[in-house]
RNA sequence: UCCGCGGUAGCUCAAUGGUAGAGCGUCCGGCUGUUAACCGGAGGGUUGUAGGUUCGAAUCCUACCCGCGGAGCCA
C-alpha cells in the first residue's frame, strides 16, 4: 500500500517517521512543513503529514484535502504524474486517514486558499474505518458523544485556538502588570465560601479532601506575599446545573491585588477584558470569521464600561417590566435584561450583602450592601466575572465567619492574613469558557471546553 | 429537584391507524479542475424498553429508560 521508498526518508529504511525536532525541517530537497506555512513556498518541494479532511476524485484527478492541525490545503493527485500505485493509493484514501504527501506548492485560484500542492509522493500511514462525522449536518448529541472527533473539525479548531488566545492575552496582560502566577491547590480541606456544594474524595485513612470550587482564599494569602498574583486553573462546582452557562468542571482565571480597592478593581478588571478582546481579534480574526462572528460587536469593547449599582439596575428592571424585590440576586433573565441595554459589557456593582459571600467588605455608610462588581456580558451572556473588595478587619470577618456557621477553626489561616498586616484588598474570577463563549458568539458553553462535564453527561464519563 | 420537548437506517429527517421512505455516508461502476463535486447501481430497520387497545400500531393508552432545552446554583 505504501507508495513511499524507505530508503528515501533517511531513517534507516525502518519506515517509521522521525519525530520532528523543530518546526521545520531539512531533508535533501523536501521540506518538511505545516500547512500554515505553505504559503511562503510556492515553487518549493516540501512534505505535509496530516489526515485526509475530505476527498474529491475523478477518473484520472483526486482532489485530496488534507488537514496537520494548521490548516487545511488542497492536495491534487493527477494520474499522469504519478505511478500507478500512488494514485491506487489516493483512491483509497478514506476520511480522516492519516498520510504524509510530497508535492510542489502551485498558487491556483481555483484551489481553497489559493495554492494546492501537486502530489508526487504519497504514503498512507493509517488507513481510516467508514468515518462517523460526516460532511453532512449532525444534531449536538451526535457530535458531543464523538466529541474527540469533532475537535477536529474546522469550527472546534477555530474555538479552541480562541481559547488558547483568551489565556494568553489575559495572562499577558497581567504578567505586564507585575502580577505573579502563583496557582492555588485544586485539592482542599473544605468549602471556600461554605455555599456552593462541592465534589469530595477520600485523602488517604485522614477524611475527606474536597476539589477547590475557587482559588481566591489562598490568592488572598499570596497577595499579602506577593502584593498582585493571579492563578489560572479548573475549579468544579458539584451543582446539578443544566444550563447553556454552567459546567461542572471549568477553567477560572483568579487576580487579587494588595491595596486595591472598588473602583481600582472595576478599572483594571475592565482594562483586562479590552486588552483580551482586541488581541483575539487581532490575532485570530479568520477563526471568529470561520465561526461567522459579528465582529463589529467585539470591536465596540471599549473602556469604559458602564457602571450600574445593584440600586440602578433594579430600577432598569422596573422600567422593562420585570420587577425584583430588593435583596434578591439578578438571574439570568435579569441580567439578560440589563446587559442588553448596552453595547459593550456592563458593571453592577454594590449588592445586598445577603447576595454574596461572607468575605465581602461592605459600603462604609450602608453595610447592607458590599464592595462587589460583577461584569456582564454583552449579548446576552451573562456574568464572566464576579469579585469585589474583600474584608480586611478581623473583628468584623470574625463576626461574619460566625454569621455564616463557618468553622471558624479551619479559617485560621486567613483570619492571620488579618492579623498581621492587614491592607484592603480585592480580587475577581474571570470564567474562561463563558468570556471564550462571548467572544466566539457560540450557543453554548459546552463547546469551549475540551470535554465538556455537566451532570447529564454522564455517558461521556464512561468512556472518557 | 421542578417545567417543557424529544427518541424511526451509521447521520439528518419524513411517514398521524392500512406494505417503513428520502438525502448524505458506506460498497460497486463512470468521469482530468473538483469546491458539502456530479451521474448510475447495491446494501442498510426488533421504529428507546415493557405491557395494553385494535382485524391491523412508528402512529393511540400506561409505566419505565435515555437525551435535549430552561429554572435554581454561579464563572
Amino acid at each position: 500500500m505504501s507508495a513511499f521508498r524507505p530508503d528515501r526518508r533517511g531513517n534507516g529504511g525502518t519506515g517509521k517517521i522521525a519525530p520532528p525536532t523543530q518546526r521545520t525541517i531539512w531533508r535533501r530537497r523536501t521540506m518538511l512543513i505545516r500547512i500554515d506555512e505553505a504559503s511562503g513556498h510556492a515553487g518549493a518541494e516540501i512534505e505535509i503529514r496530516g489526515w485526509l479532511y475530505h476527498k474529491r476524485s475523478s477518473g484520472s484527478i483526486h482532489f485530496l484535502l488534507v488537514r496537520d492541525g494548521s490548516g487545511v490545503m488542497q492536495a491534487v493527485v493527477a494520474k499522469q504524474d504519478v505511478s500507478p500505485s500512488i494514485f491506487t493509493a489516493a483512491a483509497e484514501l478514506t476520511q480522516e486517514s492519516s498520510l504524509i504527501v510530497r508535492g510542489v506548492v502551485r498558487v491556483d485560484p481555483r484551489a481553497p486558499g489559493g495554492h494546492e500542492l501537486t502530489v508526487r509522493d504519497l504514503q498512507i500511514v493509517g488507513l481510516a474505518k467508514p468515518y462517523p462525522i460526516t460532511p453532512k449536518e449532525h444534531g449536538v448529541e451526535f457530535l458531543m458523544d464523538h466529541r474527540h472527533l469533532w475537535l477536529r473539525s474546522r469550527r472546534q479548531h477555530a474555538l479552541m485556538r480562541i481559547r488558547a488566545e483568551v489565556i494568553r492575552a489575559a495572562t499577558e496582560f497581567l504578567d505586564r502588570n507585575g502580577y505573579l502566577r502563583m496557582d492555588a491547590p485544586i485539592l482542599t480541606p473544605a468549602s471556600v465560601e461554605g455555599t456552593t456544594t462541592l465534589f469530595e474524595t477520600p485523602y488517604f485513612d485522614l477524611g475527606k479532601a474536597y476539589l477547590t470550587q475557587s482559588g481566591q482564599l489562598y490568592n488572598e494569602a499570596a497577595a499579602s506575599a506577593f502584593g498582585r498574583v493571579y492563578c489560572l486553573g479548573p475549579t468544579f462546582r458539584a451543582e446539578k446545573s443544566k444550563t447553556r452557562r454552567h459546567l461542572t468542571e471549568f477553567w477560572m482565571l483568579e487576580p487579587e491585588a494588595a491595596f486595591m480597592e472598588l473602583d481600582e478593581y472595576m478599572e483594571f478588571a475592565e482594562a483586562m477584558v479590552c486588552a483580551v478582546v482586541t488581541q483575539v481579534l487581532e490575532r485570530r480574526r479568520a477563526d471568529l470569521q470561520v465561526l461567522e462572528r459579528d465582529l463589529a460587536r467585539l470591536e465596540a469593547v471599549r473602556a469604559p464600561f458602564p457602571r450600574l449599582s445593584y440600586d440602578e439596575a433594579l430600577s432598569r428592571l422596573l422600567a422593562a417590566g420585570k420587577p425584583l424585590p430588593w435583596g434578591e440576586d439578578l438571574g439570568g433573565d435579569e441580567e439578560t435584561v440589563i446587559s442588553a441595554a448596552f453595547e459593550r459589557p456592563v458593571f453592577v456593582h454594590h449588592y445586598p450583602a445577603r447576595c454574596k459571600a461572607f468575605y465581602m467588605q461592605p459600603e462604609r455608610d450602608r453595610p447592607d450592601v458590599v464592595l462587589s462588581a460583577d461584569l456582564l456580558a454583552p449579548e446576552g451572556y451573562g456574568e464572566i466575572i464576579g469579585g469585589g473588595q474583600r474584608i480586611h478587619d478581623l473583628p468584623l470577618l470574625e463576626q461574619r465567619l460566625q454569621e455564616h456557621h463557618l468553622p471558624e477553626r479551619v479559617y485560621q489561616w486567613y483570619l492571620d492574613l488579618r492579623r498581621y498586616g492587614a491592607v484592603p484588598h480585592s480580587g475577581f474570577g474571570l470564567g474562561i469558557e463563558r468570556s471564550v463563549a462571548w467572544i466566539a458568539g457560540i450557543e453554548h458553553i459546552r463547546e469551549a471546553s475540551m470535554k465538556r462535564r455537566t451532570q447529564m453527561a454522564e455517558r461521556s464519563m464512561q468512556t472518557t
